[in-house]
Parts: C-alpha cells; sequence; structure tokens
DNA sequence: ATTTACAAACAAGTTGGTTTGTTTTTAAAT
DNA sequence: ATTTAAAAACAAACCAACTTGTTTGTAAAT
C-alpha cells in the first residue's frame, strides 16, 4: 500500500479532468440543478477540499468543464470529418456527427448548461466566447469536408446552422419524447433535404410530394 | 376601500390564475432554477400560504402553470390557421408561427419545463402527456390548415415535426448568440425547402447550389 | 521551509413543506 | 331574515435539509 510518488502537476492536472469528467457525468445524469459541489466531490472521490482548492468557485468548474467538453466534441467531429476523408458520403457522415450528439455526452450537457446560463449572467458572459469558438471549429470542419469531396455548396454555412438548430431540437424533445423510430425518420427526410444544397452530378433535389411515392430511406 | 364581494369560486379562479401566470413569468424570466415558491408568491402579490392552499406542492403549481401554457399556444397556433384559412400562404403562416413561438412566452417556458423534467422523474411523468396532447392538437391544426389550401403534402407529419425541431433548436442557440438576422436566414432557408414537400403548380423545388444564384430572400 | 495538494468542519442563506392562526364566504338552523 | 357552524381562502411563522463559500488543519512535493 504504498502511495505512488507523483509530481504536483501530475497530481494537479488528474484531480482537475476528475473533476471535470465528474462534473459533466453529473450535469448529463443528474441535471444543472443537481449538479451541486457536493455530489461533484462524491463523483469524483475526492473531498471538498481539493475541489475548492482547484475550482475557487462553482463557477469556475462550471466553465473549466464546458471549455473541456466543447475541446473533446470538436475534435471528434474533426476526427470523423477526417477519417471520411476517403470515400464516406454527407450521408454517412451526417449520421456519424447525429450518433455523437444523441449518444454521446455533449448533447444533453451542452443543453443544461445553455438553459442554466439563460438565467445566469455570469455563467452565460463566460459560456458565450466558448462556443463562439465551438461554432468557429465546426464550421472550419465543415468546409474543409466538403472541400474534400469536391462539392460545392451555395450556402455551407446556413446548411450547418440548420443541420446544427435541427439536431438540437430533435435531443430537447427526446427528453419528453423516446421514440428512435421517430427520430431516424426525421434524420432521413433531413438526409433528403441536404442535396438541395449541393451541387453534384450524382444526387439531385427529390420532391416528397405525394405523387413522388416518396418512401422512408430507412 | 370597503373589499368587493365575490364567490368563493371567484376568488379561487383568479387566485389560480394568478399563481400559474406568475409561475410562467418566474420561468421566463429567472430560469426553473430562479422559479421557487417564495419568489412566485411574490410575483402574484400573494402570501405563501394562499399558495399553499391551492397547490400543496411545487410540482402541483408547476404542472398547473405548464397545462395553462399549453392549453393557450395550441389555441394560439389554431387561431393563425384559422385567420389564414382565406388568402396567407404557408410562409406567412411559418412566419407567424415563429413569431409567436420566438416572441411569446411558449419557447422559453417549455424549454426550461423540458430541460427540468429531464432529471425530475415525477414532473417527467406529469409532463410527457401534456405534451402528447399538445402535439396531438398541433397535427390536427397543422393538417386542417393544408386541407383548407387544398395542399398535398406527402409526409405532413415529418413536415411539421422537422419544423418543430428546428424552431426549437433556434430557440436553445439564440440564448447564447443573440443575432436576429442569423435567425431570418435559416428561417428564409427553410421556408425555401418546405416546397419539396408540398405539391403545388405554383411553387416548385428551387435548388440553392451555387451557380443557381440563389439569395437570401430578406 | 515553503509551497502545493488535499481534508473536514463550519457559517450564512435558501429551499420546499408544515403548522398554526385569521378572515371571508357558504349553508344550515332558527 | 338572522344567527350560527363549517368550510374555504388567505396569512405568517417555523423547520429540517441543503446550498455555496470560508476557515482551519494535515500530508506531500519542492
Amino acid at each position: 500500500m504504498q502511495a505512488e510518488r507523483r509530481t504536483h502537476e501530475e497530481r494537479s492536472t488528474e484531480t482537475r479532468l476528475r473533476m471535470m469528467n465528474a462534473t459533466l457525468d453529473c450535469l448529463i445524469e443528474e441535471g444543472y440543478l443537481n449538479t451541486t459541489m457536493h455530489r461533484i466531490s462524491v463523483r469524483a472521490g475526492m473531498s471538498r477540499g481539493a475541489q475548492t482548492h482547484h475550482f475557487p468557485t462553482k463557477i469556475d468548474l462550471i466553465v473549466a468543464a464546458t471549455e473541456h467538453l466543447f475541446n473533446e466534441f470538436a475534435e471528434n467531429v474533426d476526427e470523423i470529418a477526417r477519417k471520411s476523408r476517403g470515400g464516406s458520403t454527407l450521408d454517412e457522415f451526417i449520421d456519424e456527427v447525429w450518433a455523437r450528439f444523441f449518444g454521446g455526452k455533449f448533447m444533453y450537457a451542452s443543453l443544461e448548461l445553455i438553459v442554466a446560463s439563460r438565467s445566469d449572467p455570469d455563467l452565460n458572459a463566460r459560456l458565450v466566447p466558448l462556443i463562439r469558438n465551438l461554432h468557429t471549429s465546426l464550421d472550419r470542419t465543415w468546409l474543409t469536408f466538403f472541400k474534400g469531396h469536391n462539392a460545392e455548396v451555395g450556402r455551407p454555412d446556413v446548411l450547418l446552422n440548420l443541420t446544427l438548430c435541427l439536431f438540437r431540437g430533435m435531443v430537447v424533445q427526446s427528453v419528453l419524447r423516446k421514440d428512435p423510430q421517430y427520430y431516424d425518420d426525421l434524420l432521413s427526410a433531413w438526409k433528403r433535404i441536404i442535396p438541395m444544397f449541393v451541387s453534384e452530378p450524382a444526387e439531385l433535389p427529390v420532391t416528397m410530394a405525394p405523387e413522388s411515392g416518396a418512401e422512408r430511406t430507412g
């Protein structure tokens, strides 16, 4: 039972990371309302004192955790985009981003944070730049993706943001409506809309009006 | 300074209404986090005792207020649809619904409630049926609207729900990004997508790919 | 030895819910 | 019609649990 000897910086960064991840887990599983300093420290398996030492106030911890979350997410999306540089289609890209959005920690955590910040000016002020950075990063990834696929897009920013807002809204609705098939349907409808924005010979707009016999693509 | 004489029922319904509206105002202006029984009673200009009498627990008040909110909203949307039965286009309908969504109390209040319910099983259980009723009502309004305009829509449910999710997502983003022009752009892009779902001779899908010179319609 | 990392108890304020008390309306008895 | 008992509407003080932040103390690394 000899305690391993670690440098101060090692201890510090590991503790901070554990605290931030505990914060995110708490946000996701218990909501901002129940994300108290005490519960976080219990989750992290550390004392309230250690917490106070590394994050003097609650908002400091929340902001640090948010920054960590956003950076990780931006990196994930970029990785998906880079990985698909070779073959995969825009549809597959959308699918995979949706899977990360929905299944991963990101969406619920960011939803809790955004809504909480609505009624906390200090938190809001510190979150705004983080969100801006995140979107800048996503914009870059998005453009790179299209460039890598030689696809011309009319207004890539509009396409990206419509997609993000749609995803966000779907996540919100998923709180009160559990129905994977429903969200699959919305997602495949959206994927049939996207070609409207892209000028590729292979894909052309397809009307979804009744006579055209549009079926779900599953 | 003679107190007006009112029946018990008059007193009761007025007090309940004042409490519910105070709850909604509190939710919108201060967020669920700061929506305490005390603050609500102060807003309503009534004592904590009156509050307790009409709503024994907090969740009772929250649920009653939510029901009130949803009913009012469904009625508003239906009214817009009925009003536009004569001339106005789908675009105008969308615009007006968006204006109500965004400007009105509805969206922020429901956002706070939905997110809060995520980590409160009791609240969640009592909100699920309310949301289902609301969506049933919106579905009906939506179908009536199309019928009244002799428009054939492939999958009206998908179109409605895509629209609702998009709106929801835009509202969430608006917390951290104040930029009316941005949301106008998204909205007009969406309005150019809608014709894909509708088979009307006057309106046909328009590609937004670059060569087609799609401009913002303002 | 001095700074950093961690621990634990404490303090002031808020929370939702309960309890106890007062006023107003209602319904029954006179 | 008055009187009276009861129920409903409203008021205010209270309580136990929980919140964040502070303080005081100990162990580990430099």
